[in-house]
DNA sequence: AGCACGCCGACT
DNA sequence: GTCGGCGTGCTC
């Protein structure tokens, strides 16, 4: 009997490809493992065995795999299933899911390498090229494709290969590189002759006159306490002050016997170990209507005021998960912000906490992974981003979605454009697991699935320790302006308080959300500004290194001198940025400590905690920074949150535009207040007789939700309805407007008035690609899945007129 | 996604 | 003539 294996592969394809496989191999592939196949002319890709089966395709013959990579599958069922849900749901290919679940070194690729035959032939039958190459083998036996086109200065060099495989002076072969290599440490052990005292007495006599590996002997047993045990090379080389020269030439005489062990590179030390808090009553209230509201739903919405304490209620559940054996998974919205609550999750949990983060080397990765693959018998509490609920999870108990309003849950760029919080409950009601949603501003979806009764519900109202709420303040710019009471963005007002802060040693916290409000370049004279050649947006300056740059497709030229149109030198900076509200309080307050924090100041591996421990040591006295403020950070000494422009925030084009800038400035502000005295908050705003302005200054969540939800019934938005995006792209303006008219109009014959569009964004040419937009809206009584299928069809019959093919069309599914 | 193949314009 | 630029189609 045949045997035939369907495999994922992690590229956009629509469907699963067959191989064959021999008897042998049958018996060591199962579904999950991975597998390296031959696909195309050349390369070789991991893939995932998906379907084990004897059917033989009938219109083309398989291949045959190259090599199984696993003993055992390196993903579960459970996982196949959640992946086949999203390719479904958010409508991308299972490559694609593929390709964002698994670490990148799991995902091995082949490199072609091309190496010389030897034999006798004349140098003349070469073109310059050819011998070029051939001259290159004589130094080194083998070179990649990329550095022959290095070596030849050409960016095309396959044909060339060809020719010399054709004449038979060079062959090639496809090398596997396996990304993922364990750490491995050096140990040695003593030699087990020398268990024995006398043995042992007279090696060290032996040694007397080497004093360094007489010396190193004897901190090994001090180390080990008397005992032999495999012993850190390293340690051994610190406490004896020898070399690795000493460890050599004891191991040369048999002394040491030598050991390399695989170690994980996280490495969590266990030494703080924290009692967890015990809970107020209003935290004991809330644990115990979580309970309740779990027995007759499995997703809960805890909503729960900033500085409630909603860390400690998740600890004592996250316990309980964890004293049956069971995992739990911690989605937060931005790993790399939330070192305190990953401090907070190790002291009460230990080693039990396992961390997965986008910063995370490949390696480390890839040990987390094994870890829970693995550890089926004892639980781990899994605490990471978005990409998270990809993991392996298997005797998952509880999932907690911290901050579940967030957006950065919403993967935007590349496919699969899932939610984690949504992909989160399916992989709940998969594993028969509970999942809460936590947040003191929750989305407009949730609370209506909680009004729904959709979802259980649980509010806790009273901040920890009685903090009261901040006093809000909103001022008036435009009176400020006409009074003449404005130095640069700063409020008299503003001022004031920040200075009656400062006196008072409590700490600032200043907010600029500088999305779309970037500092634009301007004439004075003739109202040009710089524009970018690639996109339809105007370049932004970057004072710190004096640079204009597209935060479209990174084009940046050095900081002009004069105008481009008029020539005129009378430029100047229009909207402002951080960078900018920066340097006005440096002249402002000199005399303080000021520090930005936005993805400028942010970069690298450890760019956020340099930053947030300045601020919580006390050394930085005012904190400016972009949204990232508002996400999980928790500062004991802020007694005073100013919001520097609130408009920007509010005119933002989005349907969303409302609830965002009530979630945004609800939770900077709840960033204000310490123990024992009220914190401040200044809103800044041309408007403040703003519905919102007005909500968020009473911190009346409930009105803000019943008014909002009012508008989307109105308008027809989410969460009444449902929404899907099909963006067009192409270099050609006209073809996408043909393009994006036909695929409207085939739409709306099937789905009617509930097809927006097209529309042009409001960037509409991006690295020179112009963009169009149809919105389809979905009713609350259309079959979404009958939707999509719609969708799929004129989609396919779109891409099957020729003059469309070389459109690229983009499906986001829930594209908010 | 790659990569080949084929067609076309721009140069040594 | 050759090189590099795309557009198109295929990959088990």
């Amino acid at each position: 009997m045949n045997f035939f294996i369907d495999v994922i592969l992690p590229i956009p394809l629509q469907k699963l490809y067959t191989y064959s496989i021999t008897k042998a191999e049958s018996d060591f592939v199962s579904v999950g493992t991975r597998v390296a196949v031959p696909f195309g002319k050349s390369k070789i890709y991991t893939a995932i065995v998906s379907k084990i089966h004897h059917e033989e395709p009938k219109v083309y013959v398989p291949k045959s795999i190259h090599q199984i990579l696993d003993e055992s599958p390196v993903i579960t069922n459970q996982q196949i299933n959640l992946w086949n849900w999203i390719s479904k749901y958010y409508m991308c290919s299972l490559g694609e899911v593929m390709r964002a679940a698994l670490p990148s070194a799991f995902l091995l690729e082949s490199e072609t390498l091309i190496s010389k035959i030897e034999l006798e032939f004349n140098d003349l039958d070469l073109s310059d090229n050819e011998f070029l190459i051939y001259e290159a083998l004589q130094f080194r036996p083998k070179l990649k494709v990329a550095e022959i086109a290095a070596i030849t200065d050409r960016k095309t060099v396959l044909p060339l290969i060809k020719q010399l495989l054709e004449k038979g002076i060079i062959e090639v072969h496809e090398e596997i590189y396996e990304k993922y290599k364990p750490k491995l440490v050096r140990y040695v052990h003593l030699n087990a002759i020398y268990s024995n005292d006398e043995k042992l007495q007279e090696l060290i006599e032996q040694l007397k006159r080497a004093k360094k590996q007489q010396q190193m002997v004897l901190s090994y047993f001090s180390i080990n306490s008397g005992k032999i045990k495999a012993t850190k090379v390293s340690d051994l080389i610190k406490v004896s002050g020898g070399s690795s020269t000493t460890v050599k030439a004891l191991i040369d005489k048999g002394v040491f016997l030598e050991d390399y062990i695989q170690e994980d590179r996280v490495v969590f030390n266990d030494d703080n170990r924290l009692e967890q808090k015990s809970l107020n009553q209003f935290q004991n209230k809330a644990l115990e209507d979580i309970k309740s509201a779990f027995k007759n739903h499995d997703v809960a919405l805890l909503h729960g005021v900033t500085s409630s304490g909603k860390t400690e209620v998740y600890a004592k559940l996250i316990a309980s998960a964890l004293s049956k054996q069971k995992n739990v998974l911690y989605l937060v919205p931005e790993i790399a912000l939330t070192t305190q609550l990953v401090g907070r999750l190790q002291s009460y949990f230990g080693e039990k906490v396992i961390v997965y983060h986008s910063r995370y080397s490949l390696n480390e990765r890839v040990e987390a992974w094994y870890k829970l693959l693995n550890n089926t018998s004892e639980g781990f509490i899994v605490l990471g981003a978005r990409s998270s609920v990809l993991l392996p999870l298997p005797n998952l108990d509880l999932i907690i979605v911290d901050e579940e309003h967030e957006q950065s849950y919403k993967q935007f760029d590349p496919a699969p454009r899932y939610h984690a919080r949504d992909t989160a409950i399916v992989l709940a009601k998969f594993s028969n697991a509970k999942i809460l949603l936590g947040s003191a501003t929750p989305s407009l979806e949730s609370y209506y699935n909680a009004s729904n009764k959709k979802y259980g519900i649980v509010e806790l109202n009273e901040r920890f320790n009685n903090l009261l709420l901040p006093e809000m303040e909103l001022v008036d710019i435009k009176d400020k302006l006409k009074r003449k009471r404005m130095t640069g963005h700063f409020s008299d007002r503003l001022i004031e308080e920040i200075q009656f802060s400062l006196e008072e040693k409590g700490q600032i916290i200043l907010f600029q959300n500088r999305r779309g409000f970037a500092p634009i370049v301007e004439c004075k004279t003739c109202g040009h500004s710089p524009q970018c050649p690639n996109c339809d947006v105007s370049l932004t300056y970057h004072q710190f290194r004096s640079e204009l740059r597209c935060h479209y497709c990174s084009h940046n030229i050095p900081m002009i001198k004069n105008c481009d149109a008029c020539g005129n030198t009378s430029l100047d900076t229009k909207g402002f940025g951080t960078e900018q509200i920066e340097t006005e309080v440096k002249l402002l307050f000199p005399n303080y400590k000021v520090a930005r924090m936005d993805l400028d100041t942010t970069r690298g591996k450890h760019g956020y905690k340099k930053v947030i421990n300045a601020f919580e040591s006390g050394s930085v006295d005012i904190l400016v920074g972009t949204q990232m403020l508002t996400k999980g950070l928790d500062f004991k000494n802020v007694r005073l949150v100013g919001i520097m422009n609130a408009d920007t925030l509010l005119n933002f084009p989005d349907f969303r535009a409302h609830e965002r800038s009530f979630q945004l400035m609800a939770q900077v502000a709840g960033r204000s207040g310490r123990q024992g005295s009220r914190g401040k908050v200044l809103i800044q705003t041309y408007n403040p007789y703003h519905k919102i302005l007005q909500q968020v200054a009473s911190h009346d969540y409930k009105s803000m939700y019943d008014e909002q939800i009012d508008q989307r019934h109105n308008f027809k938005y989410p969460p009444v309805y449902r929404l899907i995006r099909i963006t067009l792209r192409q270099k050609d303006y006209n073809k996408v407007n043909l393009a994006s008219d036909w695929m409207a109009k085939s739409l709306r014959q099937i789905l009617g008035s509930n097809v927006l569009g097209p529309e042009y964004p409001s960037i509409a040419r991006i690295r020179n690609q112009y963009n169009k937009h149809i919105l389809v809206k979905i009713p609350g009584n259309q079959s979404i899945t009958k939707t999509k299928e719609a969708i799929l069809k004129v989609k396919n019959s779109f891409t099957s007129i020729s003059e469309f093919k070389s459109v690229r069309v983009v499906l986001n599914v829930d594209n908010y």
